[in-house]
DNA sequence: CCACTTAAGCAACGGTGTTGCCAAAGTGCA
DNA sequence: TGCACTTTGGCAACACCGTTGCTTAAGTGG
């Protein structure tokens, strides 16, 4: 039983404006997540003042000031100092991971992963347990509350909140699940809602693979800084999240990345959804006939179709598929998409395994509210439910 | 010869910082273009302050100090009143058309189009002449500056600048043409500041299809307020614009849209690019051997790919095919799009055919250099060239 | 030891949207 | 006709953003 009323009311659902005007106050929360985010992906190296000036584009007298905020609140400290190159040496400052923790859950059909991550993502706590989504919406949210708060004791403190993903079509602005694919009974159920009143903190769904891309977006930040990219994930289905300009492309309602139902075969079998020729069944008949060699071809033509449609320079493969021969995959998907290129005459994208195992998914949720704070993306559709 | 010395160097091309920093000028910017949208979009009809203040969530006073500036700048006036509704009566403010222009140029491989248009884009004159790719960019530019200044002399004043749009594949951030299909020799022209230092006025490129699309996301607002959406172009080719967000999704390199060369049909008939099976292909020969519902048909499997892959909820047809017979177009790829859409358990997305005809996109290239002013562009990749 | 260089903070400033208050301009009822 | 009331919109003071000019801190090198 909850102590609060109100049922819960996203931040902004009435006559909502076009385009949000913008005050003094988003202009200093845009800032400080801009320097955060570079506090953030400079990690344990740290980074000076003068360089945050240059890489955001701000005074470094606005640098000095927004970082002595951000001292004040416990997010930054300073770490040391660089060599002198002739002067005053600069001083280094760091993020403060452990100013902050987010949960990430990942609802599969047969099981469960609850993560917690700190500031910088780095892994705290972890708990799994079995899950069988046929069993009602009520005993699997028993489930995660249970898992989620066995987490929480162990963790300490509070969480940001907690992020949910899970496979099948939702809204991500509502929070409500639709038919759940094989699952009807879920059609319209308010996980984010519920969630949020049993567990007394912000809670914020989404598909898997729109949170995995979220994850290989901040994650794999340090290492390529490409700010548009594509997640595809082959396992007992096949679908993809698209990171287009540095933020997760969800569409008008969450629907983006249906990519296991694109149609490569016109006339072709008959797949599960009532489609002929789809690249989710050309691929998974493949596999189940012992070709992957011919499945990875598949999925390369449907990766390129992908890359030349949205023009995006880096393809990574994920999912359990994928991850029982990663090379394989990498290599023949990779020769689709570079032959397609060579013939457009543009630039061919690279294509890569993704890195994150089964964790991938739960470390992408719990990005899903940490993310807001490095400005990656908008706050909104967070259930929130104060409790305290 | 012109009399500036520096080539033209766009605005930000160095060590250029992840996401930009935010300052006071940027917010009044912001701010302003939000207001100056909502007066665009709401016409002839105008709009009052405290509309402004609830659409924009602005307070009435910051609408009253901006709408201010606005008509010391001329871009704004007031005109008349609303009926009181008990207190003082509202004061309707209007945009001044008349307070800007832009020249739309569309080149395309046999033909040339410039149009005038004022600030709410509406035409003001427009000029036609025979083109040849094949004669050379010289040659191209020749014909191209002489119509636009024809133009200009027509019009009495000095446009904002002039937004160019052409086929092949090109660099919309460096104003660079890549291999413009057929006519190798165009390689790496820097038509933009080509004809930004021959006009003496800021130029833009994009493609053909980016630019309807986007001439139609400005235009279209006053019908349907859709913030996303997708525009096919079929005529001698087939390729598409994409409006993610309200903005243009041009992709990485400018390459996005690359809709004609999707394989749906793997193994298919060789195409001219050297794959087998693209939409362009299939769709094309459909067309040519008098097959308009078979055509229809592969480009809804084509364009329900798309709405599955995007989630975007509303499709325009356009390009010299589809005007032939809109209707049949629209009825084909609706259904397959209903179908697709009904499969997969989500609202299907709307199939129209967009307006426009043959000017669509030489009125969408002048947007290119009205739309930064609505915010609805970043006003990046603009070639100015100081000539006063 | 001192000149020089580089980093970072203090203080004043211009300019943003916001708040509190008041004038203007209508309606509606006595 | 007069007066109370409602609604609009501007004026003035304000809080707070990043910026500018200058000073102080903290090093190197001769």
């Amino acid at each position: 039983m909850s102590s609060t009323e109100s049922p819960s009311s996203g931040p902004s659902s009435g006559p909502f404006p076009a385009r949000p005007a913008a005050g003094l106050p988003a202009l200093r929360t845009h800032n400080a997540a801009l320097v955060l985010d570079l506090l953030r992906t400079s990690g344990a190296d740290g980074i000076s003042r003068l360089e945050l000036a240059e890489r955001t584009g701000l005074t470094p007298q606005a640098v000095s000031k927004i970082t002595a905020r951000l001292r004040a609140e416990g997010l930054a400290a300073e770490a040391g100092r660089r060599a002198s190159t002739g002067g005053k040496p600069r001083t280094v400052l760091r993020l403060v991971p452990g100013a902050g923790s987010a949960v990430g859950l990942h609802l599969d059909r047969d099981a469960l992963i609850a993560v917690a991550v700190d500031l910088a993502g780095a892994p705290l706590a972890e708990r799994r347990a079995p899950l069988d989504f046929a069993s009602g919406a009520e005993a699997v949210v028993d489930t995660a509350v249970r898992e989620v708060t066995a987490l929480r004791t162990t963790l300490g403190v509070d969480p940001l909140g907690v992020g949910v993903a899970l496979p099948g079509p939702l809204d991500h602005a509502t929070g409500l699940l639709h038919r759940v694919t094989g699952f009807p009974e879920w059609d319209g159920f308010a996980l984010r809602d519920v969630l949020a009143r049993r567990l007394g903190v912000p809670v914020v769904v989404d598909k898997d693979t729109n949170a995995a891309a979220l994850g290989l977006a901040l994650a794999g930040a340090t290492a390529s800084a490409r700010d548009s990219f594509a997640y595809l994930h082959l396992g007992t289905g096949l679908g993809a999240g698209l990171v287009l300009g540095g933020a997760l492309h969800r569409g008008a309602r969450t629907g983006a990345g249906e990519f296991g139902h694109q149609v490569v075969q016109l006339d072709g079998p008959r797949c599960g959804c009532g489609n002929r020729g789809c690249v989710e069944a050309l691929c998974l008949a493949a596999v189940a006939a012992g070709a992957p060699d011919e499945a990875a071809r598949v999925l390369g033509e449907g990766a390129a179709n992908l890359v030349g449609l949205l023009d995006v320079d880096l393809v990574l493969l994920g999912g359990r598929t994928v991850d029982e021969d990663p090379e394989r995959y990498v290599r023949g998907v990779g020769a689709v998409v570079r032959e397609r290129a060579r013939r457009a005459g543009a630039p061919p994208a690279e294509v890569r395994a993704a890195r994150g195992g089964d964790r991938a998914v739960a470390d992408g949720a719990a990005q899903l509210l940490l993310a807001p704070l490095f400005g990656r993306a908008d706050a909104a559709s967070v259930a929130h439910h104060g409790s305290h």
